[in-house]
DNA sequence: CCCCTATTGTGGTCAGACCATGAGGAGGTG
DNA sequence: CACCTCCTCATGGTCTGACCACAATAGGGG
């Protein structure tokens, strides 16, 4: 009796082997759901549940209709898969959100080590200036404001040449982004709070501009543990 | 119009709703896949599409047949979903390798700081020493011996208490598991590389129980940089 | 009392049908 | 000839119904 695998991991494989061997990359479009039954003698049904994962873990994205833009199309988008992924892990409780927010700090003190370390001609901090230079703006929302503040430490995390830890980074943020804005309602003065994060976040980019690893990490661990330290008021 | 939300989106968010209220935990039963059906108003496709969504992110296992154990129950293996999803990250091009190792560099760098650095009466190195001892057996194969190296690094990461470290490590590790597997066997004195793997590992654990970070630290980078950089001979 | 079997409920799969969508071509119209 | 309109068609999205394999359990037969 041979193992039978599933039919859904049958075509689960057959696409990854594809995108491993290169016969699929970004921008590829896959098979048709009905070319795919008819090349791998499975059901309509177990196609789909495989193109489904493939979908929420960022591989691929889908579109109905007609002409080049329809079917489902190879794109990599990791930090939507990862931030699903640990979204669910969070709920289900596999992951305490105190570990979420250890290892988000170990990454983003690493990232400043890094920047900090690298040589101003090859690392480009154009994006987090923009996004610093947005945040300055008094008008900003508070929702707005951290958007925002999601972006500039997305942009340095980028700016450290490590897909990997972006996108881990922005997937455990977007994880627990529910829970922020939750408690983001309960901060007693929200522009004093919005001052100091601004000045924080001058200060790290100063630091990794001055080429100070040790000091662009101790501002960078002190900008995020004091924010989640940050006194809330109310149930 | 109201947007109507993809119906497996329906029972995906459903299901995360549950799991948030704390209506489903570790251990919990799901409703039968007819029942989700009747629940939601949705066809029993679209709740399949959902639940293995939820099976390869390592949120549920299903099984067949009759009793406590049939169904859909709720696990959280974190591992499991981290590792298939930069398995196909890393076949998609969206992570190339020398990221996933320099992040489980990163990790790994980590861990030994924090264990270093924590009292002996909170760190439980057993399951480390355990792994190293079996290690040490002479008439391993080389994949016998890989799968305890895993453990053994394994062990370390959970040993730091941080379970998104741990799991993000050992996810890492597997989906570059095959690429190194090949690699392997052209390893030309795998005897020799063994007895130094065994050497470097000892030495870390010796770090750790000398309450050294910086040293553990510096050994277990230059363990795996090391690694990653022995000569392979052949096409 | 024990063992065997039929029942029942579960996930796993397939086949077929229908819908909404959107590109691209066919054909008409100025 | 240019433009616009409508039709066609392939696509994903969904639902329904059916059947299978499996495993626990209830119930009958020894």
């Amino acid at each position: 009796m041979t193992e039978q695998p599933r039919a859904w991991r049958i075509v689960l494989d057959r696409i990854e082997a594809d995108l491993v061997a290169g016969r699929l990359g970004p921008g590829d479009r896959l098979p048709s759901e009905r070319d795919l039954v008819a090349q791998l003698g499975v059901g309509r049904s177990s196609v789909r549940e495989a193109l489904r994962v493939l979908e929420v873990m960022g591989l691929i994205r889908t579109a109905t209709g007609s002409g080049p833009n329809a079917g489902a199309i190879v794109i990599s988008s990791p930090t939507g898969g990862m931030a699903a992924l640990l979204r669910l892990q969070v709920a289900a409780k596999g992951f305490p959100i105190a570990d979420i927010v250890a290892t988000r700090l170990l990454l983003e003190e690493w990232v400043m080590r890094t920047l900090a370390s690298t040589p101003d001609a090859e690392r480009d901090l154009a994006l987090a200036h923009e996004t610093l230079l947005a945040m300055d703006d008094q008008a900003l929302t508070s929702t707005e404001f951290l958007a925002l503040d999601a972006a500039y430490h997305l942009a340095l995390a980028k700016a450290s040449g490590n897909q990997v830890v972006a996108s881990t980074m922005e997937g455990l943020r977007t994880s627990i982004e529910e829970y922020v804005l939750d408690t983001l309602t309960r901060i007693p003065d929200w522009d004093a709070e919005a001052a100091v994060l601004r000045g924080e976040h001058h200060g790290i980019l100063e630091a990794i501009e001055k080429d100070d690893p040790a000091l662009a990490e101790r501002r960078v661990h002190d900008h995020i543990t004091r924010y989640y330290l940050t006194p809330r008021v109310g149930a």
